[in-house]
DNA sequence: TATGAATGAGAGTTCATTCAT
DNA sequence: TATGAATGAACTCTCATTCAT
């Protein structure tokens, strides 16, 4: 059994650190975005060689499209353990905030599971793992699609809204405020602050005011508050 | 004076080829993102060489930046001539709206406009250009925050509302919304349709249902109406 | 008559500008050297456009071979001009000094002349204008070597110098002083003062010591006695 | 053990790559002048491809400084291991000629080392190697300095001279000269030999004439003696 | 003849990918 | 299996030369 052992030995060794590879390069694709990112850069944060990199990927666009799936599969999986009860906007609001929470508790994978709204980036041709994150994006709006339609029918939502087109709207409106909100408030250390949140605030600063009451989370909820509020039908 | 006519005739070229390497650029770079283009094809878009582009441009950034410059500008002048007249809410749906609509008339400028909020591209240390783009920056923000919080002060706005929140939540909406937008109804000749209308559509499509009815226009004018109707206070 | 005197005039304004062409080319050549010059600039410096250089001379090397020729034929006229008389160390005082005052007088043309001792350039293939360079660069060797052979043979120079090597020394000694003088005494304007004058006095400067006695004159001028008075036989 | 072993093989293999590639660049330097060296051209010689030159240096200005500095530390060795006995001429012989020696034995590396006088090229801004490299300078410049001031003190050499003026000729010449015999003596393979040694030889043979006795050897030696004999105070 | 915009070859540099060890 | 040096294609930018006007 000695053998078994060693292997399985060793297929944890590759696990992890194919792991340690994924977390790194999750962590430098976020902070740099996809075009920035080197292969060297991720080898470095992961602690292993450049070219251990390609012993777990076959590229870099590989690794990019793995994560992306990673990610979107892990928002499915929050969204598929959701309680399937109530009313479709209850539904709805639940998996609006699943959508946000997990945007606030990991803006990194939030990003990569939306590698397909990346205004920098578009799906490779002909590429089994390309299809399988389609299939995934697919998976994630007829989630969001059916609990939509479920209030429509039964009278939670405003009928007139378009389905498509709402839920459209509020993916791309989450992913942009979550794109903007990173720029301004988690700048790159590089970056010089000609538009920083001193600047920003100064424009509506009024004497008095207390501090400016933006974060990750609050931007987030009060965004998602806001589309929620603007479907509901009393 | 046929100097002169000479002479005006070639400024006329000169500005008439200008015009072309910006439009061609103002293409390429909103349907590649500023990394994945490449003076090569802004030139070839242009149906000039490479060296050309380099008559009218110093570099590839002061090109973007240039052209991100001259798209803010435009939709300022859009908003400063808007009335200034009305209640808060009321202003502000008209700077709203007028972003909304240079967003469908030139979604190629209107995601220029945005440079600062592309996620793959920083505006860079020390240049006079980068400077004169950042001060249209704040020229547009100041303008959405002095119609909200004029709202706000005339009761015609939420008075809970965070003022900064709130614009950069639609601001980066409605960039995330375009992004979208451009790749499930625009998608690029050479991408293959893997997230096409006909996919999306068949997610949702129910017998008799009427035709779907997304495009540019609805998608983005209806996002406003949802905004609005989430700050407007009755 | 007039088709002529307008075909004078055509002619006189064609030679002046060409003229006004080699001013500005020997100015550039001698301020960037050959290969930071760029015929834009040379073209900006005579004020005329870039294109018009085309048509005085075939190409830049052509361009710069040309300007090597005339400043070497014109040192020759100054060494052909000398008095055929006296001993050979008086006529070898003479040569040296024209050559030395040539240096002194009109550096830049200095510089050309000695074209073919340049270290960062190497005379082109198969021109006709290159194998007329040539010749002058013989021409001007033979006076040198004629007059140092005769001073070999009447008795005021050393024999035992051999007269190939002493002529070599010579020539490449002067323009090695002329091109670190041209570095040291006249850094061009954006240089930084990493070896400047000050610098370099610094190193030798004694408490009381008179400002620091070199100029162009002095340094040509001292290195031409110190090989004189080294060749010279008493 | 086999760890470090491997890593000392792969230092090894390091360095003798780099060395390479440094034995490369000093040839192709010496033979074409900074701004005509490739980078191509260096990587052909070294037989590694334009990329891998990266692995070693940062950019071409980087490598020219290393091998500037390297050679004129080199330089630099030979003289500080002189004796520092004898007076002050004995001292600026040796010192004169062991400057001479370093130029027949290696006249890319003598090259090299006054990349400071090369008139195609000047010292960048603000690179921590070329503080480093002008600091060499003002030491070799330095040693010569002190050497010629004993002389003048202890009456071996003429007091007449000025020290600054006599070594910036010495250093400049000696650069002409080995630049020339470069040209002449060595004359780069594509070049065609307009100006080689028989054409050369032809101004001057006499019939009885021994072979012409030019070589690097003898240029160079011949040169300092004759320096040497202006300087000195019998 | 003169212009200067246009060209395009070629420079330095970067980086995904490969491969000898 | 892991390394990291090596590759080479691709990028941005320059500039000698050409050519329509």
């Amino acid at each position: 059994m000695r053998g078994a052992a060693a292997t399985d030995k060793r297929i944890e060794d590759r696990a992890a650190r194919q792991a340690r590879i994924e977390k790194a390069a999750e962590q430098v694709f976020a902070q740099r975005g996809v075009w920035a990112a080197t292969m060297d850069e991720i080898g470095r944060h992961a602690g292993v060689s450049k070219g251990a990199l390609y012993l777990h990927f076959e590229s870099k666009e590989q690794l990019y499209l793995m994560l992306a799936s990673r990610a979107l599969q892990e928002l499915i999986d929050k969204l598929e353990s959701l309680p399937a009860e109530g009313k479709g906007f209850k539904r709805t609001r639940a998996i609006i905030e699943t959508y946000a929470n997990y945007s606030v508790s990991d803006p990194a994978r939030f990003r990569l599971a939306g590698a397909w709204v990346a205004p920098d980036w578009q799906l490779p041709n002909s590429e089994a793992l390309a299809e399988k994150y389609a299939e995934l994006v697919r998976k994630a709006l007829r989630l969001a699609v059916e609990a939509f339609e479920l209030g429509k029918r039964d009278g939670s939502i405003h009928e007139h809204l378009d389905t498509q087109l709402t839920i459209l709207q509020f993916i791309g409106g989450m992913h942009g405020v979550v794109a903007l909100q990173a720029k301004v408030l988690d700048p790159p250390e590089q970056a010089p602050p000609q538009l920083d949140p001193q600047l920003w605030a100064g424009l509506v600063k009024q004497p008095n005011d207390p501090a400016p009451n933006i974060d990750h989370k609050s931007i987030v909820t009060s965004y998602t508050e806001l589309m929620l509020s603007a479907i509901e039908r009393h």
